[in-house]
Parts: C-alpha cells; sequence; structure tokens
DNA sequence: TAAGATAAGAGGGACAT
DNA sequence: ATGTCAGTCTTATCTTA
C-alpha cells in the first residue's frame, strides 16, 4: 500500500519490451513515458500518461473502462469523452450510471477541460484525424498504429509544430512515423501517395516531427521489404530466401548503411534471380520496389562483390 | 529489348564561416 | 544564419549485346 504510484506502474509491466524482446524498459519521467532502452520503442499504454494523475487509478480504472462502454480513444478527437455528464445520468445505452462512475467521468471531464485544448486545437484535431482515418484506411494499417499516429500528432499540435504547416502534411508525417517506429513496411512514397501530400514535403514534416519529439526509429530492415517487392514481381518463395541471405551479408559488412532499403533490398533480389536462375528484369523489380533501374544497379555493384 | 553508361539536377546532412 | 561539399537517388538519353 505505501507503494508509490510510480513503481506500481513499473510492476505490472513485464521487464522485456514488446517489440525487440530485450530491455530493460525505463521510464522518462520527464515525458511520463515507459520505453525500451534498446530499441527505444515506446510501450504503448504509457500513452495516456503525459496526464500523470491518471496513472494512480489504473488498477480500479481498467475495470471501470470495460463496463462503461466506448473506451477512450486517442483517435477520437476528444478521447471520446465529448458527451459531457448528462442530466439524465444514463450512459449512452440508457443505463443508470453508477455513482462511482459519475464520479469518474466527472474527473475525467475535469482533466479534459485541464488540458488547455482550445476550441481552434479542437477543431484542428477533428479535421487531422478524419484525415488520419482515411489515409489509414487506404494504407491497410491497423488500429493500434492509428491511436499511435493520433498521440504522435497531439504531441505536435502541442509542441505548435502545425502552426504554419499543412494539417495534412503534419498527419501524414505522423502516420509515416509510426509505421517506422513499428517497423511496418511502407515507404515515404506508399504513405505520400495515399494522402495525396508530395514526397518531399512529407519527408520534411517527417524529419521535423522526429527532431522536435525527440523520436528514436529503429533502423529499418531491408528483409522487412522483401516479401512485398517478391510478391509484386512474382519472385519465388525460393529466390526470395536467396536475397535475405544476400541483405545479410550486406548487413554485416556495412554496405548497407545510409543506402536506400528498398534500392538494397531490389538489387538483392535481382542477384538472387540471377543466381538461381530466375528471369526477372530489373526494370520489373524496380517497379514493384518503388525506385529506379539506376539505383539497382548501383547498388548491384557493391552487393555483386560480396557474392562472388 | 534488356541492360549498362553517363550526365544533370533535386534535396538534405555535415561542417565551416 | 548561410554557403559549400560529398554522397544518394532520380530522370533522361544514348549505347551495347
Amino acid at each position: 500500500m505505501m507503494t508509490p504510484n510510480k513503481r506500481l506502474i513499473l510492476e505490472e509491466r513485464s521487464k522485456y519490451c514488446p517489440r525487440c524482446g530485450k530491455g530493460p524498459l525505463i521510464e522518462d519521467s520527464m515525458r511520463g513515458e515507459l520505453l525500451c532502452s534498446n530499441c527505444g520503442y515506446i510501450i504503448k499504454e504509457n500513452e495516456i500518461s503525459t496526464r500523470p494523475e491518471w496513472r494512480a487509478f489504473t488498477k480500479e480504472e481498467r475495470e471501470e473502462k470495460s463496463r462503461v462502454g466506448m473506451p477512450s480513444s486517442l483517435a477520437i478527437h476528444d478521447r471520446g469523452l465529448a458527451t459531457k455528464l448528462g442530466a439524465n445520468r444514463r450512459d449512452a445505452s440508457g443505463r443508470r450510471l453508477k455513482p462511482s462512475e459519475r464520479r469518474r467521468i466527472k474527473r475525467m471531464d475535469m482533466w479534459d477541460r485541464r488540458s488547455q485544448m482550445q476550441v481552434p486545437l479542437h477543431r484542428n484535431l477533428l479535421q487531422a484525424l478524419t484525415e488520419l482515418d482515411r489515409i489509414a484506411d487506404k494504407l491497410n494499417i491497423g488500429d493500434d498504429l492509428v491511436e499511435k499516429a493520433a498521440y504522435i500528432y497531439r504531441k505536435a499540435l502541442k509542441k505548435d509544430l502545425v502552426k504554419g504547416r499543412s494539417i495534412s502534411s503534419m498527419i501524414t508525417a505522423s502516420i509515416y512515423a509510426t509505421c517506422r517506429e513499428s517497423s511496418t513496411p511502407r515507404t515515404l512514397k506508399d504513405v505520400a501517395k495515399a494522402s495525396g501530400i508530395k514526397r518531399k514535403d512529407l519527408a520534411r514534416s517527417y524529419r521535423l516531427i522526429l527532431r522536435e519529439l525527440d523520436l528514436k526509429m529503429p533502423v529499418v530492415d531491408s528483409v522487412k521489404y522483401i516479401s512485398k517487392i517478391s510478391s509484386k514481381s512474382g519472385i519465388s518463395e525460393k529466390t526470395a530466401r536467396r536475397a535475405i541471405s544476400i541483405l545479410q551479408k550486406a548487413k554485416d559488412s556495412h554496405i548497407s548503411t545510409g543506402k536506400n532499403p528498398q534500392g538494397l533490398t531490389a538489387a538483392a533480389l535481382y542477384i538472387a534471380c540471377t543466381l538461381e536462375g530466375e528471369t526477372a528484369t530489373q526494370k520489373a523489380i524496380a517497379a514493384a520496389a518503388g525506385v529506379t533501374e539506376v539505383t539497382i544497379r548501383n547498388r548491384c555493384k557493391s552487393l555483386q562483390r560480396l557474392v562472388s
């Protein structure tokens, strides 16, 4: 009972990162985040702790939450709390609320007000999150990533990063950042296309977010792109595996750092094709990977030295 | 027709001024 | 703050097998 709330949180969690499986997890008390010291992954549930007091309630809250209908979602512009405590004291399905639930909602409401979300900001968020849904749908990314993107956007908004820039470009950048963070293979190009933002602008906004929010991204693993590219250009499983081993070698010899991962992957696939006697044109692979043939050739030059 | 070569230009990071 | 530099990637065009 004497345990401070902070420690309570930490003890409830696994000591290992859910993504990379390593750790240890450390707490960034400045931002109230729990993150992996190995890969920088921010453990999602702790996002809520930008409003630290909530953490005190976790245990009971969690049980209560499940009884009170819609979960509070970061991807809803007001976290789903728009409906203030109504006069009739009933929830959405008409049930009477228990006094304890009423108190809780009132408290959440209070924090909502205190969170200095002024009306223009609300409007901004609403617009951004509408856009977020639309783009996320096109990109086929899951709800958890949508939540994460919404979280990043909120942070950007709080830091006034959106001021002077378009909402679309910033929410798009948030989405891209989310993909990178979770190692979901979506390229700048993919995301730009889905949103209608120019690649250049997206890249700029993304870098801004990265810098200002101090986000650390895992190094993108070119192997992740193998299946995407090989299936698009109809390359066999066997050849794809060969390409993976080539990429592995490339990684070990450090020629892959600083190179466009799609280009590298495309080149590895091309070389694998020639080694396996499979016919595939540079053109086809380049198209599938979203890079030019020239890039493939350039990567091939350094990769071929490894293979031979 | 596929692949290689070459050249020009865009955009950004690093570093110095 | 601004400019330069090295390096990457893209587009375009020409040549080669």
